[in-house]
DNA sequence: CGAATAATTGACTCCAGCACTCGGGTTTTC
DNA sequence: GAAAACCCGAGTGCTGGAGTCAATTATTCG
């Protein structure tokens, strides 16, 4: 079970581009050095985070990338999905059934449906904000978690 | 993002036993029919999860395999620990930093960190019996959660 | 005993997909 | 118009997962 590097080095760097802007883009070059990633590589990764709207460019000297939206408007598994291909890890994940077995539904069927959920959840409630901020993360998840089942602030 | 087929063919196999054993072991060669996994593969992780002691063998005709306790007694976290490899997914994980850029935590560590715990506290908290009885996952690891966190019992 | 059954072991092959690299663009600024 | 940056598609190497194979040992049953 493992997360390809391709999610994690979108991840860094746009945390460092929340952390680095002030206004001004933040060149691939810059972000190559800081977080030691090719920047041949990372203009794969940005091609992927332009088209998702994470990120806009700006082009010729002093250009660069700056977030298209606010930190707490970026939710890590949008950065995530936009570059990975899948984000799910099984194929039963989900509801279609193709990955399970003679076609039905397999018998741990529910169990990766349930974790995959738990994950997404997880990763959904989590802001790049949140990361920057170096905020209790488990416990931001959780509170975020209740706030959207329980919209009016009644907790259960 | 994914999880590899050792896991989750490990996790069907050890369903597959619970759900079909009536106190005799079962065979790898049932197994591999009903859940369509080449028998020579099945042996490969029988292997381990017998090392792990969650399963024991019986050889000879009428041998087979059959589990090592309880379903209760057996989380879902032990059986993927046992035939994968790395459970974590980032170097990150856990506490080295080793995987972090130029040797010092990188900007994203507590997050994977975070998120390893997430998975893990699920998969540890939901066992053989809870799939095989079919229960509601994600509530049964919620309420085991909690009662982890208040073994007397008061709710916070 | 001997034959059949099944686990046990370890080495081996195959290959998809990841993790990059490369070489060319084009746009913008000064 | 030169330099700084983004843009993009193609190409490459190789690791590790996925699965096979063959030989051995242990057990049961007739």
């Amino acid at each position: 079970m493992k997360m390809s590097t391709k999610g994690r080095y979108a991840v860094m760097a746009m945390i460092d581009i929340a952390t680095h802007s002030d206004g001004e883009p933040v060149s691939l070059a810059e972000i190559a050095e800081r977080q030691d990633i090719s920047q041949e590589y990372l203009e794969q990764l940005f091609g992927k985070l332009r088209k998702a709207k994470l990120v806009e460019s700006a082009r010729g000297p002093g250009g660069g990338y700056r977030l298209a939206r606010e930190t707490s408007m970026i939710p890590v598994a949008k950065i995530i999905a936009a570059v990975d291909e899948e984000l799910q890890f099984t194929r039963c994940d989900g509801d279609a059934v193709e990955g399970c077995v003679k076609g039905e539904r397999c018998n741990a069927h529910d169990l990766w449906s349930s974790l995959g959920r738990q994950m997404m959840a997880f990763l959904s409630s989590i802001t790049l904000e949140d990361v920057v901020e170096k905020r209790n993360l488990a416990l931001a998840a959780t509170i975020k978690q209740t706030k959207d089942r329980h919209p009016e602030g009644q907790p259960a």
